[in-house]
DNA sequence: GCACAAACCGACCGATCGTTCGGTTTCCAG
DNA sequence: CTGGAAACCGAACGATCGGTCGGTTTGTGC
């Protein structure tokens, strides 16, 4: 990735207490994921993940076995909370616009938890076994949650002047757009706040606006 | 990147016509966007360029400077067409709502229109000055929406229970997706399409589609 | 036919890539 | 204090990266 065009964001110091900073496998996996999401999969080095957790590069092949299953690692993460939502009680019994709607709401709160590791699954492009293996996944996602819709349009719930597959990927397309520009208060840490007047949103308020929007739209 | 994973999709062949195959700089940008699609920018080597087109590495740069340039060129073609979108009149005058409504549903054909390029600018990273730049083009962009949502909300056409800030990244994450998902029709080709049961459908239908939903909603 | 420019090519450059290797340091149980 | 495991390191590997070079082929105007 050519010459460091911008620094990178962790950049770890020594630490703070004395003893030297030791990693275990997970929370050295939340540093490559943060990463991976910022400068994207193929435009992450090893180096840059070397440099960012403060580790050399040979000592990062101690916790995982290559860069490839370090992705997998971070796919997991995303991939097994999302499909856990639609196993939920409340998405498998009741009037399927009542489960639409919990699937929508508890989407949002897992895309909101996993913010990284989800942002890495939705911009994965098959160049790999893993990536492929991860666009499966999502296709099949996509499956459950088109029949949904699709059983909430027979049950006379949702309008049947637009497609159930078309509805199907525009609401979950508002959905996955969160991942572009949803950024967590970061409450606590003493930074002052960029100069935005729009107040930073919790993800229980993103998902009533989410459901809002996508539901009875945004005409008043 | 890697062993190749999975075959490239131009492969071109001498071609038919018995002369060898002569590229101008605007189709072979054709070809280098294509696989930048595909396997993303980063994940595209110039090797790979130069066998999806047919032609030898060193011949790429005959007619680009640069890998950086060509993104560059990519780039161009989508965001100018974005921006003559808020230009036009039918978004400068008349109440809010109807400008919006006339800016999603021309936002809409132009992603359609201009499918490769806008999906290679909605997924920049901003590793590169050339992708900071189109980074901060995206957000020129939207501060201009934006306005003409809080405008609409202050007209009182608009719901003002979700911030105007909000609506418009949804909204907009709504049309955005789209890339991810939308193929034109190929028609002509005679291609047997996929077993998908959804018919393939036009851009006015889709714009009129992502109309109907983002301002009225799914719910019937 | 000839000349010239545009298009193209294989061979090669230094840099960077993901990964491996043979050790050293650190921590903790006994 | 000792031992062994876990964590870590610098140096180096072959492969591939984006890009350059000098020269050849090809189409076109004359």
């Amino acid at each position: 990735m050519i010459l460091a065009d911008v620094p990178l964001p962790s950049d770890v110091s020594p630490s703070d207490d004395g003893h030297r900073r030791r990693y275990d496998t997970a929370s050295l996996l939340d540093v490559a994921v943060q990463v991976f999401t910022e400068r994207g999969y193929d435009g992450t080095s090893m180096g840059d993940l070397a440099h960012a957790s403060g580790l050399s590069k040979s000592s990062l092949y101690h916790h995982f076995d290559s860069k490839e299953q370090l992705l997998r690692a971070a796919l997991d993460r995303a991939v097994e909370p999302l499909f856990a939502v639609v196993a939920e009680p409340a998405a498998q019994s009741g009037r399927a616009i009542d489960r639409l709607e919990h699937v929508v709401r508890r989407e949002v709160q897992v895309l909101v938890e996993q913010l990284p590791s989800v942002t890495l699954l939705l911009r994965v492009h098959g160049n790999t076994p893993t990536e492929r293996w991860a666009l499966e996944r999502r296709r099949e996602f996509d499956r459950i949650v088109a029949d949904l819709v699709a059983q909430a349009a027979a049950e006379g719930d949702v309008r049947t002047d637009v497609q159930a597959g078309l509805v199907t990927r525009l609401l979950f397309g508002m959905i996955n757009s969160l991942v572009e520009w949803y950024r967590p208060d970061e409450a606590g840490s003493g930074e002052a706040r960029r100069g935005t007047s729009s107040r930073t949103v919790g993800a229980d308020e993103l998902a009533d606006a989410v459901v809002r929007l996508a539901f009875d739209g945004l005409r008043r």
